[in-house]
RNA sequence: GGCGGAGUAGCUCAGUUGGUCAGAGCAGAGGAAUCAUAAUCCUUGUGUCGGGGGUUCAAAUCCCUCCUCCGCUACCA
């Protein structure tokens, strides 16, 4: 048998210097429900999600708090985890930047460019704040009365320079525009990709890629007062993960990365900095980077000033994991901006799970408890109505990998919620309780192929909905192995006379508390 | 300013290479049914397809122009 295709895909390393908000979720949902689509679609899966715990602003917050930074990090690491685990992401590892093994690659894969010659000692300068320990741009600056400069916090900045080394980004212009032209999928979606290009076109200055001003870093090798600034360490974790630089790690074949999913703030990083250094160390690029949108709580960014915070926790509590990720990836075009509102949350949850497939599964289900002795009805010769049915319903896969592809995970969902609707329309029109007066046998073909459709919606939506969908195809009685997108279809139906489980509900309805 | 994207029913949006393309879902209205989580099914839209001009036998779909909104325009991530 073949080695099975693998797949490697990674969210961003989130930054902890703050508690994991609803941002962080929406992007460790998509990516888990990739993730998921791709195991029971037979790939072998690598799907990693972590922290990026470096830099000035952690030791700031650090020394705000009177802690430490490895103290703090910790404590929102683990938050950050947690999060995670709550969301039900399914990440086979969860990297920290301050993991043991993400210095010697981060130190490694330095090394490599400096040996390409990409990296020089020079001159970082600029309108420094020594109070904020932070440099900020001459558009950024305010003039005082005085005559002097003023940071947009309100402190003083003086004009330093400051030794850093940088990595000669310039060199790459020509071979990341032949990249972009030559691979139209590594970014995207495609406003994304336009906008990349049309920067790289305008030309690239080299980076200042190290810092002496802080030490909450990894260290520059052989010059230890330097540490690595930003980039550098973080997107190195994707490699990190894969077990760089050994590569003889059982790891390491996942390298180069499927997809990165990132927001599409920091697409500029992943498309531009991060092939570069690959170039330049002489590894192989990942193959795409996806940038999704942002949500929003209705149209408003979220803020704390504007006290729209949203904690992932108490929305997993309020509505239920399931509900939530359904909600996210259903209602927001991926890689497009969204807005949630509970309203619009609860009409999901009631309309589409509860009402269209919820009760489909109950009404159909309980008949076959009721009067199919509760095993799996025999079916009939199938009608022209039932072969449709069957028909809609077994090609759903086929459907669901072409949007997939594209990551486009709402159509996806609007794919499989299109057949629970015929699937309530046939229901409806072959009228099985009156059936079950007048003919029995075709009731029970009836029947048979609802609980077909339910077998191949429930496989579908494992990757979104994985809870429920795992209730439904136990009430089903689909073994575990049989869960895959390759058993749907003719060739795995459903046998008639297994024993099936008393159902039960799978999605509740969401009822308003009393106000 | 430059580059790019968008403006289609109350809301969210589909509409490949111009010719049943004027649509779907939700919301609203009316009706049917009663197996089911008061769920489901059926019926129901006089929309200037942002404005104007042009090309064409034919344009939401191509060209020009104007209006509005949005994104990007480098070292906080």
């Amino acid at each position: 048998m073949a080695a099975k295709e693998q797949f490697y895909i990674t969210t961003a390393i989130s930054y902890p210097n703050g508690a994991p908000h609803i941002g962080h979720a929406y992007e460790i949902i998509a990516s888990d429900a990739v993730a998921r689509f791709k195991r029971i679609d037979g790939y072998d899966v690598f799907f990693m999600t972590g922290t990026d715990e470096h830099g000035l602003k952690i030791q700031q917050t650090a020394d705000r708090s009177g802690t430490t930074p490895k103290a703090l990090v910790d404590e929102m690491a683990a938050k950050f985890q947690a999060m995670a685990d709550r969301m039900g992401a399914s990440y086979d590892r969860f990297i920290r930047t301050t993991d043991k093994d993400h210095l010697a690659s981060t130190q490694e894969l330095w090394r490599r460019m400096e040996e390409r010659g990409d990296i020089y000692l020079s001159k970082y300068s600029g309108w420094y704040s020594v109070r904020d320990e932070a440099y900020y741009d001459e558009s950024e600056l305010t003039k005082q009365p005085d005559g002097s400069w003023h940071a947009p916090t309100g402190t003083p900045v003086e004009w330093i320079e400051e030794e850093s080394y940088f990595f000669r980004l310039s060199a790459y212009q020509d071979r990341l525009l032949d990249l972009y032209r030559d691979n139209p999928g590594f970014v995207s979606p495609e406003t994304r990709r336009n906008e990349i290009v049309s920067f790289v076109r305008r030309g690239l200055q080299d980076l200042s890629i190290s810092r002496t001003t802080f030490n909450w870093g990894l260290p520059v090798p052989g010059d230890p007062k330097h540490v690595m600034y930003v980039w550098v360490d973080a997107l190195t974790n994707y490699i990190t993960g894969c077990g760089f630089p050994d590569e003889n790690s059982d790891r390491w074949h996942y390298w180069p990365a499927d997809v990165h999913i990132i927001g599409k703030d920091i697409v500029r990083f992943h498309t531009v900095y991060w092939p570069a250094f690959l170039m330049s160390a002489g590894l192989p690029l990942p193959k795409g980077v996806f940038g999704h949108g942002f949500l929003f709580n209705r149209g408003e960014k979220m803020s704390k000033s504007v006290g729209n915070v949203i904690d992932p926790f108490s929305l997993a509590d309020t509505y239920g994991v399931d509900q939530l990720r359904y909600f996210f990836l259903r209602e927001v075009p991926f890689g497009q901006d969204g807005n949630y509102s509970h309203e619009a949350i609860v009409n999901r949850i009631n309309a589409d799970l509860a009402n269209d497939l919820g009760n489909l599964a109950q009404r159909s289900l309980s008949m076959i408890a009721k009067n199919c002795d509760s095993a799996v009805p025999l079916p009939g010769e199938f009608s022209q109505a039932d072969k449709d049915m069957l028909w809609l319903a077994d090609g759903l896969p086929a459907k669901a990998r072409a949007a997939m592809a594209d990551y486009a995970l709402h159509t996806t969902l609007a794919e499989i919620w299109a057949v629970v609707a015929e699937a309530n329309r046939y229901f409806a029109s072959q009228e099985p309780w009156k059936l079950r007066k007048d003919d029995p046998a075709r009731m029970a073909s009836v029947l048979y192929v609802t609980a077909e459709v339910l077998r191949a919606v429930g496989i579908l939506a494992q990757p979104f909905v994985p809870e429920a969908a795992a209730r439904l195809l136990d009430l089903l009685g689909v073994a575990p192995e049989d869960r895959a997108l390759a058993h749907v279809g003719p060739t795995h139906r459903l046998v008639a006379g297994r024993a099936l489980p008393q159902p039960a509900p799978i999605f509740p309805r969401y009822i308003e508390a009393e106000a």
